[in-house]
DNA sequence: TCCATTTTTCTAAAAATATGGAAATATTTT
DNA sequence: AAAATATTTCCATATTTTTAGAAAAATGGA
């Protein structure tokens, strides 16, 4: 992932509504979500969750489809495993093997490498 | 990590500037770097820079130490290490073991997760 | 103490981002 | 074709962020 791409990212996620409607996407995996909905749910006007929806679709993290008369937003997984990747790689410098160990340690112990009572989004 | 701070984090990083001030003071390691120095690397007024440097360390992911008549800044390596498991529990949903997986998979063979080419911070 | 060095705070102006109502567009239903 | 539904674009306003010069503060050395 390119720098350009990494901020885009980045800029499009450190916004608190805009984090949300990311994490009620990813949460709603393929299916997705419409912006009827997404504005039910925050609370947030139609209008602004347009914005909003406009600036996460043009950071490429979220996609949208034509279905019937809504449009379908979905999360696009892979671009923030990506950004992940661009973190560790470029962000990480030196020590990037040991946030590695990190993330593998647990997993060759047969334990989650993460604990899921924070997971707000499964 | 709270949902409050990785706000912070992410709308630290997510300004050309500053990411570019987090790499170099990660390249920089434990010995860190000063605003002199950062401020001619990146070719940035003092003033601005020391706006995006109280930037960051209000994010808490930097640090900054009175050396002499220098202050020296120095990247908190857990922190981005903390966002990116925020990232991936908050953020991944179901998928969190695909990515995990991801990381993991190379390790088994005894290659590299992540190339090293383009890691401009080693 | 006075001077040089380093960095910050103060300040004002410029630029970018966010908000939400009104109108417009697109699609389906009747 | 008209009405209903879902969403967007347009627009003006408000808010926040960024920029960088000038002055101030902190430290070390002569």
């Amino acid at each position: 992932m390119d720098n350009k791409t990494a901020l885009l990212i980045l800029n499009a996620l450190a916004h608190k509504t805009r984090i949300e409607i990311f994490k009620l996407l990813i949460k709603a995996g393929a299916k997705g979500s419409c912006p009827g909905e997404l504005a039910e749910k925050l609370q947030v006007p139609l209008t602004t969750l347009s914005f909003h929806l406009h600036h996460l679709k043009n950071s490429t993290l979220i996609e949208a489809t034509q279905k019937g008369r809504q449009i379908v937003y979905c999360a696009d997984f892979g671009k923030i495993a990506e950004l992940i990747g661009y973190l560790l790689e470029d962000c990480c410098g030196k020590d990037v093997e040991a946030l590695i160990q990190f993330f593998c340690k647990t997993k060759e112990k047969g334990e989650r490498p993460l604990s899921t009572e924070r997971q707000s989004c499964r």
